[in-house]
RNA sequence: GCCGGGGUGGCGGAAUUGGUAGACGCGCCGGAUUCAAAAUCCGGUUUUGGAAACAGAGUGGGGGUUCAAGUCCCCCCCCCGGCACCA
């Protein structure tokens, strides 16, 4: 008997694998077809846990499948634009295509020493001007569609290195690298418009059961679609109304303030005659373009001295200027409540302004507004002909009144911002536009696509190489032929990562973005990524789809069926992380302890949903599970291969095995296909290995049923490492493991002769009864009642109830 | 700040529909083997009291519902993810 040698054996099973194409996927295989697919990596040097871990729940869920005969599709490919690569162009003054290239080199051979079953001739590499072209092609189509379309919008600007910085790249307010403070700046940009989908985006998530509900309910927040009045308040002179959106119409005779953004006309008219305001107004601006920075800073404000007429009473209302209201959302002015809105009324107290009260809680409680706003819905007071209706009344009056009086009207509002996909950035697929100084913006035709990003470029990291390179720029127009020049915007990362999945099913399409066989493999039966990419990446692609689908490139309405959420990998409790500098590479750990052990540890540490604590001590203990498995298989297997079951023959131990092992099936069964808790699996798959290792019978039947559980051990145990499989295999059949199928739970063998019940008394555990199982009620409560430790607790007291669970609990409430 | 998730032995975690809290693994302790060690094998291991039988306590904190709560409800604390230019 050999040494458990993975190094020997590993190798050469995925050498077997390559040379047979087994996991190439074919549309004319038999079986039902599944797409199984993990969220691709982006290629930054060395593959890390985390993606060994999601990787490792693709292969496991991919090679399951198989087994249970369905035709899979599992390819693998990379997000190969981004910020990084020109991070690193920087530091090494290697070309972002080059160090990109290179890392997906490594990333191959490490992926591929991990054994993960994947079709590689459908790789895609979003860098590749053959997969970006059709990207491109698709957003012109959009920009002929109108769906597409440019507009001024935020940006972080660093003032010291004259360049446009990323959420990421601005800390505390300034420039990772001049330290600069950043300001906010407009500058135009090219969106999608997904708020044209908002509503589909949105009632889709109702149907989507293979979707866990905490992504499905962080979706619905995010699209955040509430109903409401758009209605406008004349302003004092000879200025134009402003107008506001509020779900709250019934709040109105409690606003007391209003309040625009900095950059709205009316604060800028104020300023030109006040400095003061005109310094706000400036500092306003150094405020980063994040949502959270936006919501934590201390909001601030400052009045214009200019007064709006409130719609029903005529009184002047103050206009402000905040520091929390922004020119890009909704109308760029809001009307405050302080009393029914939390921040409004923090605002107000801060700065003394009014505070009115105009809701009353329903029960009649008595609430202090100028102490905590009060926020639900109640009933009507200070508001004159309102008075004493509820809050949705008055909403549907006020709403009537403001459309009679054609001053506002019922609307639907949206949080959801359409989708800027313009990065001012080199390593980037090209936006496909011409801007002409007669026709305007124009789309690159057709036949001119793709519109190649050049390679070959000296990186210094201030600003694009585009916008330098006259060879790039310098272009005709397409529509007049007169001198224009190319867009050099390149688009967000996510546009890539929004149909590469539809792509894998279509390999070398030449002629078409999509083919036929888009429509046979999506959409995807099981998506497999991070819980970080809950919103943006599958919103984004979600929302793709439906574009693909509206160009008749698919027909489905979805693109992933199923998802699953797979946690972090953590280490001593932190993310693992280059910058945390708490990384553990997972090739030294192939290299010391083979494939299986590391794929077994990642699976058996945690549920995939849950965080993952990594602990070089587990690997320790997976790789000697490995170990004891290869020398128990091997000394069982010394004495030959064993004979068929005789079900009727067995004794009562064997019968209990018999039971365990067909237990243990049904168990890892539902583990895999239903729950996907491999951690659960592998335990039970565990104690039945403990117990095959104890079951010391060479009879014939003793034999026949221990290899009955050898062999679903390492049947199971397949799809988790499948490398070991293959020597130990022959050793218990004359079968190829190939042919193998996934094992089935035999409803009789699973029978137990003997069950344990639970007795209590008053819901404490007092004793355990062995019994065969079936017993009545009756039955059970008359042994339980017998036991001396229930009888001990039942002396002198009198009987209240009796609760049977059959085959499970007696409880006895005595008192 | 807002949205979502999580908190159970020394550690990772299990308990699936409200029904034995701690499966399985790690670590630790004891034993076997060994000249010795590593490796391996066997046994023990929530905690307090007890030789044991058994009893008390116990799932982030506080309250509640129930014959029965880690699981359901209310309040609070802490940690993690996302917040639209990291991917």
């Amino acid at each position: 008997m050999n040494d458990y040698q993975p190094e020997i054996f590993e190798p050469r099973a995925q050498q077997q694998w390559e040379k047979d194409q087994r996991f190439a996927a074919r549309e004319d295989a038999p079986g039902d077809k599944y797409y199984c697919l993990c969220m691709f990596p982006y290629p930054s040097g060395a593959l890390h846990m985390g993606h060994v871990r999601n990787y490792t729940i693709g292969d496991v869920l991919s090679r399951f499948q198989r087994l249970n005969g369905r035709n899979v599709l599992q390819p693998m490919g990379f997000d190969a634009f981004g910020l990084p690569a020109e991070n690193a162009a920087i530091k090494n003054k290697v070309p972002p295509a080059q160090w990109t290239y290179a890392n997906i080199d490594d990333m191959v051979a490490q992926l591929k020493q991990l054994g993960f079953g994947y079709d590689w001739s459908r790789q895609v590499i979003t860098c590749k001007p053959e997969y970006y072209r059709w990207e491109q092609w698709m957003f012109t189509r959009l920009f002929k569609k109108g769906l597409a379309y440019r507009r001024n919008a935020v940006v972080n600007w660093d003032p010291v290195d004259q360049t446009v910085l990323a959420n990421e790249q601005v800390v505390e307010g300034r420039g990772w690298r001049s330290g600069a403070l950043v300001e906010r700046r407009e500058i135009p940009q090219w969106f999608l418009k997904i708020t044209d989908y908002a509503q589909e985006l949105l009632d889709g998530l109702d149907s989507m059961d293979g979707w866990p509900d905490s992504v499905r309910t962080m979706q619905r927040n995010w699209i955040g679609r509430s109903e409401g009045l758009e209605l406008s308040f004349d302003v004092e002179g000879d200025r134009a109304p402003l107008t506001v959106f509020t779900t709250r119409p019934d709040t109105l005779y409690g606003a007391t303030y209003m309040a625009v953004a900095a950059e709205h006309p009316l604060a800028e008219e104020a300023a030109a005659s006040n400095p003061e305001l005109a310094t706000f107004l400036q500092e306003c601006k150094t405020v980063q373009a994040a949502e959270a920075a936006m919501e934590t800073m201390e909001k601030k404000g400052m009045s214009l001295g200019i007064n709006a007429i409130h719609p029903m009473t005529g009184k002047p209302v103050p206009i402000w200027v905040a520091n929390f209201v922004l020119m890009s959302y909704g109308t760029g002015a809001i009307m405050a409540v302080p009393g029914h809105d939390v921040r409004d009324g923090e605002f107000a107290r801060k700065y003394g302004l009014p505070i009115v009260q105009v809701i009353a809680p329903t029960d009649g409680q008595q609430v202090d507004v100028q102490a905590e706003a009060f926020c639900e819905h109640g009933v009507a007071i200070n508001s004159d002909d309102y008075d004493g209706l509820s809050s949705e009344q008055v909403f549907e009056r006020m709403a009537d009144h403001f459309e009679k009086t054609g001053r506002g009207r019922r609307q639907v509002n949206w949080r959801l911002r359409d989708w800027g996909v313009s990065r001012q950035r080199y390593w980037g697929c090209p936006i496909p536009i011409i801007n002409c100084p007669d026709c305007g913006d124009v789309a690159v035709p057709e036949q001119d696509l793709p519109v190649v990003l050049p390679e070959n470029v000296e990186f210094t990291g201030v600003g694009s190489p585009l916008h330098t390179m006259d060879e790039f720029i310098q272009c005709k127009c397409p529509q007049c032929g007169s001198d224009a020049r190319r867009e050099t915007d390149t688009f967000d990362t996510f546009m890539e990562s929004s149909w590469y999945y539809a792509r894998y099913a279509c390999p070398g399409s030449d002629d078409a973005m999509l083919d036929e066989r888009a429509d046979f493999w999506t959409p995807v039966d099981q998506y497999i990524g991070g819980v970080e990419h809950a919103i943006l990446h599958l919103l984004y692609a979600r929302f793709y789809h439906k574009l693909l689908r509206d160009e008749g490139l698919v027909n489905s309405d979805e693109p992933f069926t199923n998802l699953l959420t797979q946690g972090m990998v953590l280490k001593d409790g932190y993310k693992m992380s280059k910058s945390k500098g708490n990384t553990v590479d997972p090739k030294g750990l192939i290299e010391q302890y083979g494939a299986d052990t590391v794929r077994l540890f990642a699976m058996f540490a945690a549920p995939p949903e849950q965080s993952l604590e990594w602990s070089e001590a587990g690997v320790e203990g997976a790789s000697r599970f490995l170990k004891r498995l290869w020398k128990l298989v091997n000394e069982f297997a010394q004495d030959g291969i064993a004979g068929d079951i005789d079900a009727a023959a067995l004794n009562a131990q064997q019968r209990a095995l018999r039971s365990e092992t067909h237990n243990a099936i049904a168990k890892v069964t539902d583990d895999f296909a239903r729950r996907h808790t491999f951690n659960t699996a592998i335990a039970k798959i565990m104690e039945l290995v403990n117990a095959l290792s104890k079951f010391d019978d060479n009879s014939e039947q003793g034999r026949a049923v221990a290899a009955e559980g050898w062999k679903a051990v390492l049947v199971m145990l397949a799809p988790i490492t499948p490398h070991i499989i293959e020597p130990l295999w022959p050793m218990l059949s004359a079968q190829g493991v190939h042919d193998q199928r996934w094992p089935e739970a035999d409803a009789d063998a699973m029978q137990r002769d003997q069950i344990t019940i639970v007795v209590q008394v008053n819901g404490k555990l007092r004793a355990r009864i062995e019994c065969e199982p079936g017993q009545s009620r009756e039955t059970l409560e008359a042994t339980a009642r017998q036991e001396d430790n229930v009888a001990r607790f039942l002396e002198g007291k009198t009987v209240r109830k009796v609760i049977v669970v059959p085959d499970k609990l007696v409880n006895i409430v005595v008192t």
